[in-house]
DNA sequence: AAAATTGTTGACTCGCGAGTCATGAAAGCT
DNA sequence: AGCTTTCATGACTCGCGAGTCAACAATTTT
């Protein structure tokens, strides 16, 4: 009930791993398989990484996907609204379609307050800092199935 | 996605209703009612509250519903709790099985600190304050369809 | 131009919270 | 004892997020 949803959750990982590709491009397959989601989810949760501006796509022989921006100027909470659509923080606790300013309900103080919090602190997250924490833990590309050199090899540029 | 089920809103709302009752006992239909919900519903989660210790259920002609406490010895969180089980507050943000304290997600540092925060506010925030809230601004009994006169009359001991 | 590669998209299934319906079980009244 | 009132509960439907499948469109190589 309280936390992310999983298309959140794959995004944040993906994105991260493509964090430690550079400028390459990365199939959506190998960050499927690094972070252990299916690929034709993923690839939809890449799609509205693409049309958030987070991500870009390249189709065909070569492609794959990149960040559209480096690490530490793209937020978490940017990822989160891409996903999950803008709005994914407003609204009532107790989900009153009632519940405003004026007639507020009776926990909207305390989630008021809280939910800007969350907010402040997503965006003040970067994925520079999670992809730089994952890469510390031992996780991304360096330990996945995924050969990372032929991986990088193929993304540059011809 | 952030926000608590409206299992937990309508429990919230039909309890701050009861504590206006005093210590009578009240109609599941009544609550239904007055907060604006579905009878077999609400019955359902008043049942949960039953479980958790929150309120005590009487059958039978004269037979209700009240608190098992005074509304200033009810928690929120306990509410909450009753309702969506134990573990509404516990586990990782991103939904990592695996999430541990020794093995953690990027997000887990800020996320267990905004959990406990959420936590510690739930805790402190008592049914008394809720209700007087609901009470100060017209809601509850005061203003539902229900004739509470009537209610109050019928529920009392005979 | 044809073939191979890779992202895009719509239709489908599955599980779960929300809500409905009908029936059963306890408690009090006469 | 029988009737009425009221809570308890299992089976059902509905909507939605999660995940699957298949056909499609764009791009590069040969």
């Amino acid at each position: 009930m309280f936390g992310l949803t999983t298309a959140s959750a794959h995004a944040i990982l993906a994105l991260s791993c493509l964090e430690q590709a550079d400028d390459r491009w990365v199939l959506a397959r190998d960050l499927a398989a690094c972070i252990g989601a299916p690929l034709p989810y993923l690839s939809k949760i890449l799609n509205r990484l693409v049309g958030g501006g987070v991500v870009e796509a390249k189709r065909g022989y070569r492609g794959g996907f990149r960040l559209a921006r480096p690490a530490d100027r793209l937020t978490v909470a940017e990822i989160v609204a891409a996903v999950e659509g803008p709005d994914f923080l407003t609204g009532c606790i107790l989900g009153l379609t009632t519940c405003s300013e004026e007639r507020v309900c009776p926990l909207h103080g305390f989630w008021k307050q809280e939910r800007q919090r969350i907010a402040e602190q997503l965006e003040q997250l970067h994925l520079g800092a999670v992809s730089a924490f994952e890469q510390q833990a031992g996780r991304g590309f360096n330990r996945c199935s995924v050969d990372l050199a032929a991986v990088l090899e193929k993304g540059k540029a011809p």
